[in-house]
DNA sequence: GCCCAGGTGGGTA
DNA sequence: TACCCACATGGG
């Protein structure tokens, strides 16, 4: 394990290692998205936009339970069925048309073939993907990582929250910005980037809260790693 | 009753 | 580019 001892002089590479260490060390795996296949991944990284995970279960149970976990079946429900369906995801009608979206666009594009969409080089798929309305960087960076299983790092404002406490960027950097500090510094590796985007959410769920300053001193100004305290 | 959770798109200046 | 707003449930 590497120290926190005289962090500000360690490279960037050795940062980013150290704070991911910390959080597996702190948290373990947090095993993401375990048997889920790829549509419903998808269905999920659109579901959970703004909203906690647990908002988002009772709607992938509904969506299944009605048998419409198929991007075909989605594709031919009416709107306000799978509105009434994602209620508890917050902004179901909202999100129902980002699903449509999808679908519409999976079947005209790829004749509803998600492996021949999900196959595309990475540059690729990321472009297809920012091109359907209601996939934004962050959603389509989810749908790369972990329902394509290739590496594109996954930047939320968690990320943004705890990288700017410990002055690796500015607050309000950049999506492009922060992705490329992470892709640019570590190892191409799709079990790396899930995991510690997965990390980094787990952390800033229990201790980055709002503007409660939690992690400001944590590695920097003390040695306490990442784990709990106080 | 209040706050906020794994964003995105559209509008305005 | 940079900001503001709508979206609109459920748990603590």
């Amino acid at each position: 394990m590497r120290s926190w001892n005289s962090f500000n002089y360690r490279s960037l590479r050795e940062k980013l290692l150290l704070i991911y260490e910390s959080l597996l060390s702190a948290y373990g795996p947090q095993h993401w998205w375990p048997g889920a296949g790829p549509f419903e991944m998808i269905v999920g990284a659109i579901l959970t936009q703004r909203v906690a995970w647990s908002n988002v279960e009772k709607a992938i149970a509904s969506l299944k339970e009605a048998g419409l976990m198929d991007p075909q079946r989605l594709d031919e429900a009416r709107l306000p069925e799978i509105a009434a369906l994602i209620r508890s995801s917050v902004y179901y009608n909202t999100k129902a048309k980002k699903l449509r979206a999808f679908t519409r666009f999976l079947a005209e594009r790829y004749d509803g073939d998600l492996k021949q969409l999900l196959h595309l080089d990475l540059p690729s798929l990321r472009a297809e993907l920012l091109s359907i309305h209601g996939i934004g960087e962050e959603t389509a960076d989810a749908i790369i990582l972990y329902a394509a299983g290739k590496p594109s790092f996954v930047v939320d404002a968690y990320t943004k929250r705890i990288l700017s406490r410990l002055g690796l960027i500015e607050e309000k950097e950049s999506y492009r910005v922060v992705r490329n500090l992470f892709m640019e510094n570590l190892p191409l590796d799709v079990s790396l980037y899930n995991e510690y985007h997965a990390l980094l959410v787990r952390h800033g769920k229990a201790r980055c809260r709002s503007q409660a300053p939690l992690c400001l001193g944590c590695p920097l100004e003390e040695p306490c790693s990442f784990a709990s305290r106080g």
